[in-house]
RNA sequence: GGCCCGAUAGCUCAGUCGGUAGAGCAAAGGACUGAAAAUCCUUGUGUCCCCAGUUCGAUCCUGGGUUGGGCCA
């Protein structure tokens, strides 16, 4: 059985993950981004070093920081990985919720080159959205004239692919691919998952972060696609003080939670919700 | 003790020549198929500090108070 774990950052998550994988003899697979980086340590919250050497957590570290990784990778390859252990056991966590429903449901990547950083660079917001306009009003008309980075991929789809992005996605988004998958989400209260938040990043502060990102900078260019998470994005700021970048980090991942919540109440259905990691362990011991 | 300046949204403030008010930030809600910890969209009723007076009508003018800051003693 696949059994996913979803909730806000912040929000037990990994706990639930390490103790289910005990009580299901489960294999532990990372839906998160971020995680996958190896040398973004503190920033990104990974489970500790000693789980993470126990052999059973995947999809963890598997990148370097300078290295491109996308959906359409992290589909191909957690896709062969669940094939291969079809008859286990498998804890799917992270917050990347697109990363998730990417893989078990029904979105198709086809082979297409990188898309040039120049990609009609010279054409205005206002002139992309009139070029997807005609080719997919449905998109455009979702995406709205202000998302450059999402007309650009838009219209780059059509130019790769000679069908729309409205036309190759053809409601396939809710087909689940997998048997027997379970859907758990966690969702504390608002007020003290922001304060587990705030706590967080004050103990990253404690433990190091701002000599971890410091060190990295000084090894990588600051506009790597890696080091755009909160935590790390924040220190390229240099008219701001430690204090107020430790208070941005803090309002970013704020932000993010909610953008989280939004995405897994929304895209995903048939979802057992859950006020904490303990009601959800509870749940799972008593019907698995 | 005297004089001056302020008190308006969670915060910083603007404004109303008297007709009960609006920006930025924060916050909330939403979208989501190759950057997703990314990118983008929507949302502003609040005893306009309190009490009295003038007025058809006061957050705005007048008086008194409360409170914060500054200057002089």
């Amino acid at each position: 059985m696949i059994f996913c774990i979803l909730g806000p950052t912040c929000s037990g998550k990994s706990a639930v993950a390490e103790e289910l994988s005990n009580y299901l003899n489960a294999k532990i697979v990372n839906f998160d981004a971020f995680q996958v980086y190896k040398e973004l340590e503190i920033g990104t919250a990974k489970p500790t070093k000693e789980e993470l050497e126990s052999g059973k957590y995947y999809f963890y570290n598997i990148r370097h920081i300078d290295e491109i990784y996308d959906v359409s990778q992290y589909q191909k390859e957690v896709r062969s990985f669940l094939d291969e252990h079809i008859n286990e056991n498998i804890i799917m966590v992270g917050g990347t919720g697109l990363y998730l429903k990417a893989t078990l449901f029904d979105y198709r990547f086809e082979e297409e080159k990188p898309m040039p950083l120049d990609f009609l660079s010279d054409k205005t917001n206002e002139e992309l959205f009139e070029e997807l306009n005609i080719i997919d009003p449905l998109d455009a008309s979702k995406i709205g004239v202000n998302n450059r980075k999402r007309l650009l991929r838009a219209l780059y789809i059509f130019k790769e692919h000679k069908q729309s992005k409205t036309d190759i996605t053809n409601n396939l988004k809710d087909n689940l691919l997998y048997k027997n998958v379970v859907f758990l989400a966690l969702n504390p209260d608002r007020d003290s998952l922001y304060n587990s938040i705030n706590k967080r990043v004050d103990i990253m502060f404690k433990n190091g972060l701002e000599d971890e990102v410091h060190n990295l900078y000084s090894f990588y260019d600051s506009n790597l696609r890696s080091l755009q998470a909160i935590g790390y994005k924040e220190f390229n700021n240099s008219d701001l003080s430690s204090e107020e970048i430790k208070e941005l980090i803090k309002k970013n991942t704020r932000n993010y939670a909610k953008r989280q919540m939004t995405f897994f109440k929304h895209q995903f259905k048939d979802v057992k919700w859950f006020e904490s990691g303990e009601e959800a362990i509870k749940y799972v011991k008593t019907n698995y």
